[in-house]
DNA sequence: CTTATATAGTACTAATTTAGTACCCTTTAG
DNA sequence: CTAAAGGGTACTAAATTAGTACTATATAAG
C-alpha cells in the first residue's frame, strides 16, 4: 500500500530524536520511555541500525547507542534500506528478474524503474539534520551532504 | 515496505495495455488472456478502475472496457488512488490525526507529510501515455497535460 | 424472446507479511 | 562479581493482501 512499515516509522522517529541530542549517549530503555514505545521493539530496530553502521553502540553499563555519523549526512533513504527487509522498489519486478513472462509486462518494467528512481532520489534528498530543524524542507533549500549520504546500493 | 499491492501493479499493466489500443474495447477475458492473469482477478481490478472512473464499461454481449479519458491525463497516482485501500501516505499518521500522543512524534509528523507531497509529485507526473511510449520519461521532458490528471484529492 | 456473453457486486478463504515478545548470551562499569 | 546494557535468534499473533466463488444484471444476436 506504498506505506513504509512501523518498524522504519519507528527508526525515523528514533534517529531524528538522537539527531536532537548528539552528544548523549542514548539507552534503548531511555528511548522506549522517552518515545512511548515498547523495549523490545526499540531494542529490534537499534540492532538493525547498528547493523547498517548508521548508530554505533557502546556495551556494558552505562552504554548507549548514538549516531554513527553527523545527521546531516544520514538521509531518511538510509534509514529506510537499513530497516526494510526487502530491497527498495516500488514493485516485484523492480528488484527481482524473471518473474514476468508476458510481453507486456516487460513492457512497462522500465517505466517501474525510472519511478523508483524519483521516488528514491526524493527521499534521499531529506536528511535527519532537515528532520530536526524542518525549516529548510520542502523550500528547495537543501542542505549540502557529503558523499556518504547517498545510498550504498544503487536502484537495481 | 514501500512497495504497491499487486493489485495496483496489475491495474497499471492493464491501463497501459489499453492504452496501447484506445480504440477497441477490451473485454476483460480478452484482458487476462493477454497478460496472463487470472480472470477473477482482472475482473477485480476493473471493477475498482470503473468505480474511480478510470475505464469505462459496456455491459452485454460485446461488452468491455475502454479508458475513460486520453491516456496523457491519467497519472500513475490515479490508479494508484483507485486500487489502495488506504489513502495515499507513506506513514499511518499521515492519512490519520490522533494517533500519536507523543512530542517527538508529532515533531517529525510535518516531515512526513513533506515527503508524501514530493514522492506523490513524481508519481503525478508519469501518465499513461508515458507509460506506453517511455521516451519521455525520466528525461525531464513531460507531455502537457490537462487539469484533471491531477489528483482528486489532495494529500491530506 | 431466448440464449450466450459480458459486467457488477458481495462474501469468503487462504497465504503472506509484519509486529511484537521471549529467551538466552556477551560485555563492561562500579 | 553483580547489575546494567547491548547482541542474537526464534517464535507467536495479528493484520493485510490476494485470489476465488457465487449470484445478479444487462445486452447483442439469432
Amino acid at each position: 500500500m506504498l506505506r513504509i512499515s512501523k518498524l522504519t516509522d519507528y527508526g525515523t522517529l528514533i534517529m531524528t530524536h538522537m539527531a536532537g541530542q548528539p552528544e548523549r549517549l542514548h539507552s534503548a530503555t531511555d528511548l522506549a520511555e522517552t518515545l512511548g514505545l515498547g523495549l523490545p521493539t526499540v531494542s529490534k530496530v537499534l540492532k538493525a541500525l547498528g547493523r547498517h553502521d548508521l548508530v554505533t553502540s557502546l556495551r556494558g553499563a552505562r552504554g548507549g547507542y548514538a549516531l554513527a555519523r553527523p545527521a546531516r549526512t544520514i538521509s531518511v533513504a538510509d534509514i529506510i534500506d537499513a530497516l526494510e527487509d526487502q530491497p527498495f522498489g516500488l514493485t516485484e519486478c523492480s528488484t527481482t528478474t524473471g518473474l514476468c513472462d508476458l510481453e507486456a509486462n516487460c513492457r512497462i518494467r522500465d517505466n517501474w524503474l525510472m519511478i523508483n528512481t524519483v521516488v528514491r532520489r526524493a527521499l534521499e534528498e531529506v536528511s535527519l539534520a532537515e528532520m530536526v530543524s524542518p525549516a529548510a524542507l520542502g523550500t528547495g533549500v537543501h542542505l549540502i551532504r557529503g558523499p556518504d549520504s547517498r545510498a550504498k546500493q544503487p536502484l537495481s
